[in-house]
DNA sequence: TCGCAATAGATGATGTGTCAATAATCGAGT
DNA sequence: ACTCGATTATTGACACATCATCTATTGCGA
């Protein structure tokens, strides 16, 4: 193996390996609860949210996909388990004849509306809780500081 | 809704979506460059580096899940694929004969250790590179943080 | 208006994660 | 020595993600 590689140094794989660790625990955690409580995934979550949050209750594919950053086949997949649980519906686009809308359904609506409150109450428990505000600031900054660095090295 | 939820304010959410979205982007960017360099996937990725951490290059299954938090059938499920590929094998137990070690394979290691610095340098080039070191020791600490909370919380 | 690349979305194959049920063995207490 | 609960791992069913491929439509330029 060809040496010159920059390995991490003990502080940083300290650091590194944390996060790592938080991820998984933490959405594990997350994921199970929403699960029990709400027969939510995380994907169905964010759809429904990203649904609600639109005043028509309704968005294209590919708006969607965007908003929750899904790609489009995952997307589809998605929709077409939800509509079969009764959670979205999908809707035919007038002005475009290959588009589509997908469409928040009633039962969605009340599903999402008893779930959210529990999963805003299960990110203050097992987050917000441990951590003071100027520390949740700091780990928004440095996110978002990551996050803006992933963009500009696009793929 | 019996509406005594504490939503949350627009600063904790700013912080938490950033929080949120770092993770689905790094991770499966993360994921997606060791896929494609070399087809590992992150859980190959992890379970081919706690075994050669270990000097005898084998574990019994409770400790290779615990080193990394994977479930027991996650783990089985896993071995089970990546011994087909030639990655791991399985090797009984004297000592207890419900048990099993899994030995990593010369193929493994080669694997393993031809994937590292390609991993070690996206890492670098995506977060370390993004964030200077005051910054990284912040975030280890927040994550190390979260993470005691959430043990205390044990479910 | 014709031709064709680009866009919108669906689909099937495969790999991965989770849950519940199962089977084998161990070991502690009687 | 026996029994019974705990531990160790496997299995099958199903939800989910990704990749490559496919179809239908749009819209642009010749």
């Amino acid at each position: 193996m060809n040496d010159d590689t920059q390995w991490l140094s003990p502080r940083e794989q300290h650091s590194w390996r944390a996060f790592i660790r938080l991820n998984q625990k933490l959405f594990a955690r997350l994921g199970s609860e929403l699960q029990t409580q709400s027969k939510l995934s995380g994907a169905d979550f964010a759809i429904l949210v990203a649904l609600t949050d639109d005043p028509s209750g309704r968005l294209r594919f590919q708006e969607l996909a965007k908003a929750i950053d899904f790609e489009q086949s995952r997307l589809s997949h998605q929709i077409a388990r939800m509509i079969k649980r009764g959670l979205v519906a999908r809707e035919e686009c007038a002005e475009d004849g290959r588009g589509a809308f997908v469409t928040i359904t009633d039962q969605g609506r009340e599903t999402i509306e008893a779930a959210a409150p529990k999963h805003v109450a299960a990110v203050r428990r097992l987050v917000l809780d441990a951590i003071p505000p100027e520390e949740l600031d700091a780990l928004g900054d440095i996110a978002a500081r990551i996050l803006k660095h992933l963009d500009e090295t696009a793929p």
